[in-house]
DNA sequence: CACATTCATAGATATATCCTATGGATTTGT
DNA sequence: ACAAATCCATAGGATATATCTATGAATGTG
């Protein structure tokens, strides 16, 4: 069997499905009919000469055999997607679409701050954002879906390049009116781990407010977003600790929720870009660390 | 422009004419007309919006541009060649068409040797032999026309892997009666550089003899290649240092050529298998080398 | 100046890919 | 248990793409 048999385009489509493990998701998503991306997987199919997909007609699995081709099939797909950088001149520079995800805590606070600072920085590049958790974002930006994560360090940077941007304090956020603010200065010790409300498994925000406390997760209230966390503080529930961030101005739900500093080392997080190592946007991918770094939100401290 | 408008054959094409630099043979070692040929590498130039090759109906050249997406497209193809071995699961042996070069002082002589060893270790491998010099050879192995060579380390090994097989040692090789034959034992002190007879420049070997002689190749005679180089020590030109594997039974041209092994330690030099360092039959390859080492061609050292 | 070489062009044909419509199998909801 | 929904496969026809042969135009060569 020759190379030239296969089609690139076909990679794409066996790509599509075993991601979304649905013909016709996949069929939408590489905008052509179902039965064209049928017969496609089908015809790569037979000139493997193996099964890449089982199909019970109820739900799409991907072979043993399939698996081993699928991930060559991104490699390929990527060294091909190069060919075309090389090509436009524009290797290692950020032009085209750039997808670019943040963890939930992070995005909705940071985009805005940071949004016209890569405007400026990428002109020539259309700028697509997601949101999603440490787990799930580095899997699509290994997978190729998504080509930057902003995040907390440190992760595991198996196969991926890191820069440092700034490190985010946690501030206090605690019921209007609470006791502590009886106190003239707060450190972590002075928090109550039962008074503490978390965000539910998954958020790195709440291990790391589990760390600073020193306290375990048994029995303890949980939020699904950060919203509902400081709508739960509001409420009285309880007190957290708040990425500087998520507590700018018009945060304080009406009055119902204040912040303080917490003296001494405060706690908090390192906020950093990632991406994946073979990619060959590297350079560009430092510079606008660069940028980010240099025009810092208010409130971070540098690195 | 998406990578799915790309194509591997079109690829193929344009790395077939970037070689031949000439559209009419790319095109027969693609097994296509040429006008098709012609075709897809315009329609490929048009996709990617450059200009891969000057035609000047008389030479084709590669433009810079051309120059650095036939790089990648070399990559691109590797990685699709990978993904077939991969479907095969055969991925790390030595299975189909197999080219191993080696060089023209070496190849001759150790191929009858080798070659049954090689096809009973790879009865799955169709063997393609050639023969070239060290530079040469490379060449053809970084870009990709055979699969491994077989020649006299050290070499540059950037980008490459290498094994090592056996220390072939250099006899004297000088005219039968000649006065050296007096002498109860030869070292490479009793050479003189005026009677030595060399390869022409590009052969490792000469070089390798101009270093153990402590000679510099000026005003010296050579020959094209090692048959002439015999016949010249046979015609009482000089002498020379000769492979141990060229010099086995039948090869003193009529009792005119006599061999002598040096006391002492002996000049000669390190045989070693080179490939790819990104093959992926990396792990075949050095099975290979293994089983070379185990059953060397007589005279030979291990190393 | 005739001739050979070499890549491009033209028109016809074959192949590959795609779409819409529909079928059959399995799961879900009532 | 039965109807509805979901989902992949198949069929047939339309379109796009690739390929071939024959020929042309440009550039060297003897």
């Amino acid at each position: 069997m020759n190379v030239a048999g296969l089609s690139l385009r076909d990679l794409e489509y066996a790509v599509a499905v075993a991601e979304q493990r649905h013909f016709g998701k996949a069929a939408e998503r590489c905008a052509v009919s179902q039965p064209s991306l049928s017969a496609q997987i089908r015809k790569l199919e037979d000139t493997l000469g193996i099964a890449l997909f089982e199909r019970t007609s109820r739900r799409v699995l991907l072979t043993q055999q399939g698996e081993a081709v699928i991930r060559q099939a991104r490699v390929v797909l990527e060294e091909a997607r190069r060919l075309l950088t090389v090509a436009r001149g524009t290797e290692g520079t950020l032009t085209g679409t750039l997808s670019v995800g943040a963890i939930q805590t992070l995005g909705p606070y940071l985009f805005p701050h940071a949004l016209p600072v890569m405007r400026r920085h990428l002109p020539n590049a259309q700028l697509v954002l997601s949101e999603g958790r440490t787990e799930g974002l580095l899997e699509e930006l290994r997978e190729g879906r998504i080509d930057a994560v902003l995040l907390s360090l440190p992760i595991d940077t198996e196969g991926l390049a890191t820069e440092a941007l700034f490190f985010e304090p946690f501030l206090l956020a605690h019921p209007a009116g609470h006791r502590l603010e009886d106190l003239p200065s707060i450190g972590l010790k002075d928090l109550d781990p039962n008074e503490l409300v978390l965000l539910e498994e998954g958020h790195c925000l709440r291990d790391q407010a589990l760390v600073a406390c020193g306290a375990t997760a048994r029995g303890m209230r949980h939020a699904t977003g950060l919203e509902t966390l400081r709508h739960m503080v509001a409420a009285g529930t309880g007190y957290t600790l708040m990425p500087r961030l998520a507590a700018g101005e018009g945060t304080t739900v009406g009055g119902l929720v204040a912040y303080r500093k917490f003296e001494g080392d405060a706690p908090g997080r390192e906020i950093g870009l990632v991406w994946r190592a073979s990619d060959p946007r590297a350079p560009g991918f430092r510079d606008l660390a660069q940028r980010l770094r240099e025009a810092p939100p208010p409130g971070m401290r540098p690195v």
